[in-house]
DNA sequence: CCTCGTTCAATGCAGTTGCATGAAGTTTCA
DNA sequence: TGAAACTTCATGCAACTGCATTGAACGAGG
């Protein structure tokens, strides 16, 4: 029932705006330069980390909803980056794997979206900074509830 | 040309699901509680605090995209929480104002608004970190070009 | 072996967004 | 004055999102 310090509203604005302007930046760059947006690159980061899985797994991994992913993954495999093959031990599930393709894209991607988060980010908050963020950022990193 | 620090990108990705989170938390809240979403809330406080005004000037202070404040004017207005006149000096515009079921909506909205601001936030940072975390990202509150 | 509860993934539908454009009004300046 | 440039705001269209639901396959217990 406490209602927030003048303090945390000036924080709570800040973070969503930061947030905001920081990843429209990225989005913005990365479609400049003709390629797929930021959340394909997690999917195909995540896949070239992880090796061939499930969207459930996935799933976990990028903590993003059921139906968000199930659709995300639909686009890409459309875009030929990658496959879905039948599991073997579950036949409601299929697994996901990155072609080499994926593993282009995601290694093109990767320069541009690096400078999208350096010109957005690490050009203006020096590392000492950067560290004290995360840290301080470290306990929103859970869902409200849990 | 400089690729981003690892304390960089630590904090790039904290920095994105924080307020992803955050912000779903709030929407969530808001949305269990049958009242309208967070951006509602802005343009209904910017009315109340900045008085009648035209979509130009809501634009700068929500720095929103024009079509999208077009729009949310839109759906505001046909809710009745707005009244649209024609602007006497400028016939392109109109003059928006809060009427009383604006301001009431916006009055009903606001407690739950900020026990959703205080659980997502002001429960997990104290004041001292509130305080630090505005000022680090102080620097991100402007356009990445400007 | 069946049945029931659970998990995995896709999808219908309505609402929202982004981009591009359009229509109407205003300003500038020769 | 009047044509060109700019501002203000709305909107067509395609893409994306969220919620709810479905359908299929799994697994536990009788």
């Amino acid at each position: 029932m406490a209602k927030p310090a003048a303090m945390t509203l000036l924080a709570w604005t800040r973070l969503l705006r930061a947030a905001d302007l920081a990843s429209q930046h990225c989005a913005a760059t990365l479609r400049e330069a003709g390629l797929p947006p930021p959340e394909w690159y997690d999917v195909l980061l995540a896949l070239e980390r992880g090796g061939p899985q499930r969207p459930r797994d996935l799933q976990v991994t990028l903590s993003a909803e059921q139906y968000t992913l199930s659709r995300l993954l639909d686009r890409i495999a459309k875009a030929g980056l990658i496959t879905r093959t039948p599991c073997p031990d579950d036949a409601r599930g299929h697994t996901l794997d990155l072609n080499s393709e994926g593993k282009a894209m995601r290694a093109a991607m990767w320069p541009v979206y690096a400078e999208a988060i350096e010109a957005a980010l690490g050009a203006r908050v020096d590392d000492e900074g950067c560290a004290a963020l995360a840290s301080l950022l470290a306990p929103l990193a859970e869902p409200v509830s849990g």
